[in-house]
RNA sequence: GCCGGGGUAGCUCAACGGUUGAGCAACUGUUUUGUAAACAGUAGGUUGGAGGUUCAAAUCCUCUCCCCGGCUCCA
């Protein structure tokens, strides 16, 4: 064990022992509720409570006091181990404690004698508190843990088990580091996510918005936001353009049949916005696009010399999310997929999905996206979940595995997060402030094939059946625009700025000047802007920079006699000539700066 | 959908049972400016919507729509 997983260690035992704190806190308070869990986690602890009647954000301050007060008289953990009969006995009033002893007995009966072993049901007492717990606390809170490194944070509802058909349950967050200034680190850090929020960066760079006669979790986009829409997909397709992608276009509603044969009415008929037309046929909105793409590979019987077929289109998705779920553009109920599928013998797949690879990488490394990979797999124990048989996924999953481990990219492995169809490539993007985001996804399917009867005829002469492979780079484009607004803080590179130049003329005399270094630029494909108007020339620079433009080109006499302009940067002036200003902007553009 | 917190002018917020207010933005004049906001004036609201309690509701209650933080879900 090295220095930092001690440390990290010693923290996880601390913030754990604050959850043992917050609940004995509850208790004194509050002395009808029922206590059930309480662990660490990234930022600090929380505990789940069943209280007799709700609380409120003022009721967490109170508690935080009384965990103050009671830490000081915490200076030593004792435990003891009980028999499932005493411990029933003890917490005879709290069905959830009660439903844990009952686990913790059903795995000491288990046949692995080892594990059986391991597994005994502790009783730790701390002060005047007493938990169900299996350990991980620190040997003396009071002298351990700092009275001004741990604060209540927020108040949330959670289900029992993490089971939305068990009852909710109050949880209470705390945040907990080893000291005073970490957390406040930490809080500052926060604040600092606060202010990028794309939602609030959309509203005052012009980007987007939502309209409540429109309806929630649907965004509008302004003609600025329409362009960087237009830009990102255009970048998308030049890196597509060398592997051979073809453009196709999709109706956005579809007759049920359609997700019949490919199993998403089963699986997601509660997510689907539902058309009746007025025969009283049954129509969706696509909330995905792979089947309609199988139904374009299908149109004609193809030869394995064909192959593969590339198709991809950018286009809206439509899914009817609970309220809950939604979150500005991160999750919304009309959203964009850059949505590509090759269609290609298993043989081939490999090589398909390294040069999707390639395209995820030179993408993200424009932004300055550092990647890592999630190879997602089916959980072996919920067959159900998943359509197909057993063997086609072993090797779906194979060749994904094999793909990871021959790319040198940090990867792991998650059970469970496959799609119902197939597995994926999920890769995560960790933007500038360290937080990361679920990006592109790359999918082996052999079974939309397979339930489409999608094949091609191979140098036998044999219907062959083939695989087809999901491809999204950005994933959605809606999605992708808030990583990138919050990643900038909405100050955009030059090839992305919705406005790359703005520029103030002194006085009234200089407009005409001016104007012809609009000409030339607008000539160029710049997108500029002049601040003609009439406020003072400090207020003008103020504007366009509000605006994170990434230049402001400030024109007057000083300027006009030495035949030069004055741009300001975001972080630096400099004087150079109209040319070179364009042959810069030019360079940037080119080389996506 | 569920739990908690919210919704007052375009934006940020105040008033918290007793005539809805401020700053910025907008508009109109004047000002022609060399870098963190020129000056003056004007307009802007069924306090998200619908009911109810009250002599009186932005304020209290019920329903509903929307937003935020979680939970659940995420093809």
């Amino acid at each position: 064990m090295d220095k930092r997983e001690k440390k990290s260690e010693k923290l996880q035992n601390q913030r754990h022992t604050l959850a043992h704190l917050l609940a004995s806190a509850v208790l004194e308070l509050y002395p009808d509720t029922k206590t059930t869990i309480g662990p660490s986690i990234d930022d600090g602890f929380y505990y789940d409570f069943d209280f007799s009647s709700p609380i409120g954000d003022n009721d967490l301050r109170k508690i935080e006091k009384k965990m103050r007060e009671n830490l000081k008289s915490w200076t030593e953990f004792t435990h003891e181990e009980k028999t499932a009969e005493e411990a029933k006995e003890y917490f005879k009033d709290n069905l959830y404690k009660l439903e844990l002893i009952d686990e913790v007995e059903q795995r000491r009966s288990a046949d692995d004698k080892a594990l059986a072993d391991k597994e005994k049901i502790t009783f730790y007492t701390c002060g005047n508190f007493t938990d169900l717990c299996r350990g991980g606390h620190v040997e003396n809170p009071k002298k351990e843990i700092a009275p001004d490194s741990f604060q209540l944070d927020r108040l949330a509802g959670a289900y029992w088990r993490g089971d939305e058909k068990n009852k909710m349950l109050t949880r209470i967050y705390g945040l907990a580091f080893d000291t005073k200034e970490e957390l406040s680190a930490y809080t500052i850090q926060r604040e600092e996510a606060i202010k990028r929020d794309h939602k609030k960066l959309g509203r005052e760079l012009d980007i987007f918005l939502f309209s409540d006669l429109v309806g929630s979790g649907l965004p509008l986009w302004t003609p600025k936001g329409t362009l960087m829409r237009n830009i990102l997909d255009d970048f998308v397709w030049s890196l597509r353009a060398k592997y051979g992608y073809e453009k196709v276009e999709i109706p956005h509603i579809t007759k049920k049949d359609l997700y019949i044969t490919s199993g998403h009415w089963d699986k997601y008929a509660d997510d689907l916005f539902r058309i009746t037309t007025r025969e009283g046929h049954e129509f969706a909105m696509k909330p995905m696009n792979c089947p309609h793409h199988t139904q374009i590979y299908n149109r004609k019987q193809w030869s394995y010399k064909e192959l593969p077929q590339r198709y991809a289109s950018t286009t809206m998705c439509y899914r009817d999310e609970q309220s809950g779920e939604l979150s500005g553009l991160s999750r919304a109920r009309a959203f964009t997929q850059d949505d590509a599928h090759v269609f290609c013998r298993i043989t081939d797949a490999k090589e398909e999905i390294q040069k999707i690879w390639n395209i995820v990488h030179s993408f993200y490394d424009a932004f300055g996206l550092e990647l890592k990979l999630r190879l997602s797999l089916r959980d072996p124990a919920i067959p159900e979940k998943y359509l197909g048989n057993k063997n086609h996924w072993d090797k779906a999953e194979a060749v994904l595995r094999e793909i990871a481990k021959e790319n040198k990219i940090e990867y792991f492995e998650a059970i469970g997060e496959a799609a119902f169809y197939a597995p994926k490539l999920d890769f995560m993007a960790k933007d500038s402030i360290g937080r990361e985001w679920q990006v592109a996804t790359i999918q082996l399917d052999v079974n939309m094939p397979e339930r489409f009867d999608l094949y091609c005829i191979n140098e036998r002469g044999e219907q062959e059946r083939i695989v087809m492979i999901h491809a999204a780079i950005m994933g959605s484009i809606e999605r992708f625009l808030s990583i990138i607004i919050e990643h900038y803080a909405g100050a955009f590179p030059t090839w992305l700025a919705p406005v790359q130049v703005s520029i103030v003329p002194v006085r009234e005399n200089h407009i005409e000047e001016a104007q012809k270094v609009y000409n030339t630029l607008k000539e160029n494909d710049i997108r500029v802007e002049l601040e003609d108007g009439d406020e003072s020339l400090g207020k003008r620079i103020n504007h366009a920079k509000a605006q994170k433009i990434p230049y402001v080109v400030v024109l007057g006499d000083k300027e006009v006699s030495s035949g030069t302009l004055t741009i300001e940067g975001r972080e630096s002036k400099t004087e150079m000539s109209a040319e070179d200003f364009l042959a810069k902007l030019k360079e940037e553009i080119k080389e996506k700066k």
